[in-house]
RNA sequence: GGUGGGGUGGCCGAGUGGCUAAUGGCAGCAGACUGUAAAUCUGCCGCGCUACGCGCUACGUAGGUUCGAAUCCUACCCCCACCA
């Protein structure tokens, strides 16, 4: 390895800050590298995708990755970029949760060869270390003057920080100490609210061991219109499809705006860039065809999903946004849709009578009769690819070839009614 | 431990006895314009009801005063600031 993955990855935006004398590091050979992952949930969401190709880069230019689970320090919870403490995890929950997480990076990283990727978990190392062993061994080597510097203890001290969350920086590092000690880990990753727990690992690892060890932290990602990037109606974009559907996961990224496509597609995918600037560049031909959210959509959805599945979501969504008349369409094209697109099951005998109002909340497109109903008085709902009215009530008419009754909310959030 | 301030709808933040389901901002949803984009404009934005109206629930928790409370009183819980 040499400095080739950190140019790659500064060309590519990865890049908010690094250590000193790095690329000089690199130019020795490849290193080991890790980033923390908190186990809060049992997926995880495309938020956390920056760092997955931070590693999956390292290992692409012969690094060696390390996933580093929280499950120590995620009994704790960090302070860093939060205003209140959030709650702790029973130690079940985060090993169930890590084992998943696991899964998912196996799409993004190799779990075999010369440099595979490890997964470690800091509960290993953590919960079995002694308060007096940790105030020697780490307290000893940090001043309180030194830890009431970095922003994510200062931009506290109006709120309030519990002693727990204040020490968190120190256990952070010790788990960087403890993996150089053991794994000769000599970088870390995060993103950017993570500098000052990064920089005082390395510090620690100065002190006890005089060796030098590097951090490098990635910008946060917003929209280009300032917005949180990787959310969407729905809350967050997951990668279980349990949690986040196939379909809605293409759609979401080609949803994305046109100014963040070129972004996005140096994040999180591996194309070359000569490619993506092709594609940026036919893009901005004619922005209307939405090339580059095609390309980043499709290129996402295949390395989370699978490219049998992507097939699906993509001809579902030709289906429903390329202009298809789908009160005419028979049953194989609506049998596309079906499982691509949310869809509810229904007994004919339900149907015959339901209003419209009942059927959307049924169906997932309201959250509440009342909203549907507002929905309707703004002629925000479809049945059948037509405007309905408020007052209109369900029958046996409606349903289209194959048994599907296909609803939509304004021009983008379609489901199906099956009453097979 | 003392003193003072505070807990309001997803978030921020007004409101200090009836006109308050509760100003405003953000976020969100829909409509128009487009390209399943952005920006802009418009409407909506607690739940329910065959509704220009009615009912229920809601302003930390539990009680109380009152014809009537988010607004007053009591107790409790939690948070913050300053002082010890």
């Amino acid at each position: 390895m040499t400095t080739a993955f950190l140019s790659q990855l500064t060309d590519r935006g990865f890049v908010h800050d690094v250590t000193p004398g790095f690329a000089d590091r690199l130019q020795q050979g490849p290193v080991t590298g890790y980033v923390g992952f908190d186990p809060t949930a049992d997926s995880l969401h495309v938020g956390n995708l920056v760092p997955v190709m931070g590693l999956a880069w390292l290992q692409r230019f012969g690094g060696t990755p390390i996933i580093l689970v929280g499950g120590g320090t995620g009994m704790v919870g960090d302070p860093s970029g939060k205003r209140s403490e959030r709650p702790m995890l029973t130690v079940e929950q985060i090993d169930h949760n890590a084992s998943r997480i696991r899964g998912q990076l196996e799409q993004f990283l190799s779990f075999e060869g010369q440099n595979a990727a490890r997964v470690r978990n800091n509960a290993d190392w953590l919960r079995p270390l002694g308060l007096m062993e940790f105030l020697r061994d780490v307290g000893k080597h940090f001043t309180i003057n030194y830890m009431l510097q970095k922003d994510s203890v200062k931009s506290r001290m109006e709120t309030g920080i519990s002693y727990t969350e204040f020490t968190y920086m120190l256990v952070q590092a010790f788990d960087f100490w403890h993996l150089w000690k053991h794994e000769r880990c000599e970088l870390q990753m995060g993103g950017s609210d993570q500098w000052g727990n990064i920089t005082a690992g390395s510090e620690l690892v100065s002190r006890r061991e005089g060796a030098q060890v590097h951090g490098l932290v990635f910008p946060l990602l917003t929209t280009a219109s300032g917005g949180k990037f990787g959310k969407s109606e729905q809350g967050n974009v997951w990668l279980d499809p349990a949690k986040t559907s196939p379909y809605r996961f293409y759609q979401f990224w080609l949803n994305t705006e046109d100014a963040d496509a070129d972004r996005l597609l140096r994040f999180f995918t591996f194309l070359p860039l000569e490619e993506i600037a092709a594609i940026v560049a036919e893009h901005s031909a004619d922005p209307g065809k939405r090339v580059a959210q095609r390309r980043l959509a499709e290129e996402l959805t295949t390395r989370v999903h699978g490219a049998e599945v992507t097939k699906r979501v993509i001809d579902a969504s030709r289906l429903l946004f390329g202009g298809t008349n789908l009160a005419q369409a028979g049953a194989e094209v609506l049998g596309v849709l079906a499982g691509e697109v949310p869809t509810t099951a229904l007994a004919a005998a339900e149907l015959e009578g339901l209003p419209i109002a009942d059927a959307l909340v049924k169906a997932g497109l309201a959250a509440s009769k009342n909203e549907a109903r507002r929905g309707l008085t703004q002629n925000g709902f479809s049945l059948n690819g037509a405007p309905v009215a408020a007052d209109r009530v369900l029958g046996a008419g409606d349903v289209l070839g194959g048994g599907f009754v296909l609803l939509q909310k304004g021009k983008r959030s379609y489901a199906l009614l099956d009453c097979r």
